[in-house]
DNA sequence: TAATAAAGTTAGGTGAGCCAAACAAATAAA
DNA sequence: TTTATTTGTTTGGCTCACCTAACTTTATTA
């Protein structure tokens, strides 16, 4: 049996290494994460380890075996799902969300999220637009980049937000954002690194931090010639 | 801030309460309900009674304080609501929901349940046939009484079901038995106590026991004057 | 390379919620 | 009314997930 404890850890230790690109955690790191102490962390990955779903060495770097990243998997899919709920079907605004989804994302029941993800129509991205993984724990990866990389005078589209704090989700849709907008990059300002974009033929200033939290895809320069999608396998 | 495992405290106790008609419960009866030993009882309710949420002398009675019950009530109200949309929205059968909405009906958020009352459309009765608690926590009674008690020659009408387990409704699924069936005694067998029904022009046989967890409401026999529905306050 | 900083561990402690076993009170039966 | 039974309480102990404080290892930098 994993508790509610056990799957944070997993989840956690997935999202951290998905999105780092690299399967090497470290306590302290995942600490911070989690909200909790290195103490903490340290004793609970003694027990992940003993049920196989660490790989784990004193003072080393922690990594999921299969097992352990599949459960971590899961819970994600179960979170980007009732995210999905929670906007679609409860119009929930994207950014109240979240702290419920983090109840939901625990209701152990695999008949319960098959059915959901069924009602939802199989989403694949979460109001976020972040990728929802497939019952078999695949995950649609685009080849997104950030919008403080785009050139000026490039076009884009937004397509997911970098983090997900309430603040900041409240500041996007002030600047009258909105997923899958498009957003065209006006000038940047050298000096402090403001940059003016258009959207829906208005005109806004953000912040290079604001810029490094949109992703978007980008219409003039393709990455690894397309934009399209990859699958992530388990 | 209320824990889960008090927020079941409540709402057993609630439950007993307003099944029995009586707001005075023991701890054993408590205990046994919950599935829990007498000892655990005794100690949460201290806790409880801190809180004011119950009212309790040692050796004596449990009773629910007003702010106790409205929490009950609540968190009734959340498993019934949970309980529906199972039902209606992902297509769960009638015995397959309780187990889940028993973790379902933990998710704290106010505006959850109300976004997904509405979505519902303000049901007033579960998949059971039970009433749902709506937002200020006033109940819809019916009159019923159950199978058992309906004279031969007379007709009613399936409102609810008493027990929740799950072979008791796979069983009432396999007389052919749906909420809001008609149903009409043909004989009562006095030695064994069997009763044979008519449902569907269809004729079974069920048991004293079966026919005292049907709930229904009674075309012939009036209650009170009237089949009709009040309300219970908190 | 030695000193310092950062990262990680261990030991001991906490509250929640459960238990078994021993005990005490209240109620029912002889 | 005395005994037996049921009902309820207390004590000490368990696991889980968290903490602080003290310590150790590894990495960094002077």
């Amino acid at each position: 049996m994993i508790s509610y404890a056990e799957e944070n850890y997993l989840k956690a230790l997935f999202r951290l290494t998905f999105e780092k690109g690299s399967d090497q955690v470290g306590t302290n790191e995942l600490a911070t994460h989690l909200m909790v102490k290195p103490a903490t962390v340290s004793e609970m990955i003694k027990k992940l380890k003993e049920k196989s779903l660490v790989d784990y060495e004193k003072y080393g770097k922690i990594t999921l075996t299969k097992k352990g990243k599949k459960i971590g998997i899961d819970v994600l899919r179960k979170n980007r799902l009732w995210e999905t709920f929670l906007c679609k079907k409860l119009d929930f605004t994207w950014d109240e969300v979240q702290e419920v989804a983090e109840h939901l994302e625990h209701i152990p029941s695999l008949k319960l999220i098959e059915k959901l993800d069924k009602f939802l129509d199989f989403p694949a991205f979460d109001p976020h637009g972040n990728p929802i993984p497939n019952h078999n724990g695949e995950i649609k990866v685009q080849f997104k980049k950030t919008l403080s990389e785009v050139e000026v005078g490039h076009s884009c589209k937004m397509v997911a937000v970098k983090e997900s704090s309430n603040s900041f989700l409240q500041y996007v849709m002030n600047v009258g954002l909105v997923l899958n907008n498009h957003i065209k990059i006006i000038r940047k300002q050298d000096y402090d690194a403001l940059i003016d974009i258009e959207v829906d033929n208005k005109i806004s200033t953000v912040s290079q931090k604001f810029a490094e939290n949109i992703f978007v895809v980008c219409n003039n320069c393709k990455v690894n010639g397309a934009c399209s999608k990859s699958i992530c396998e388990l």
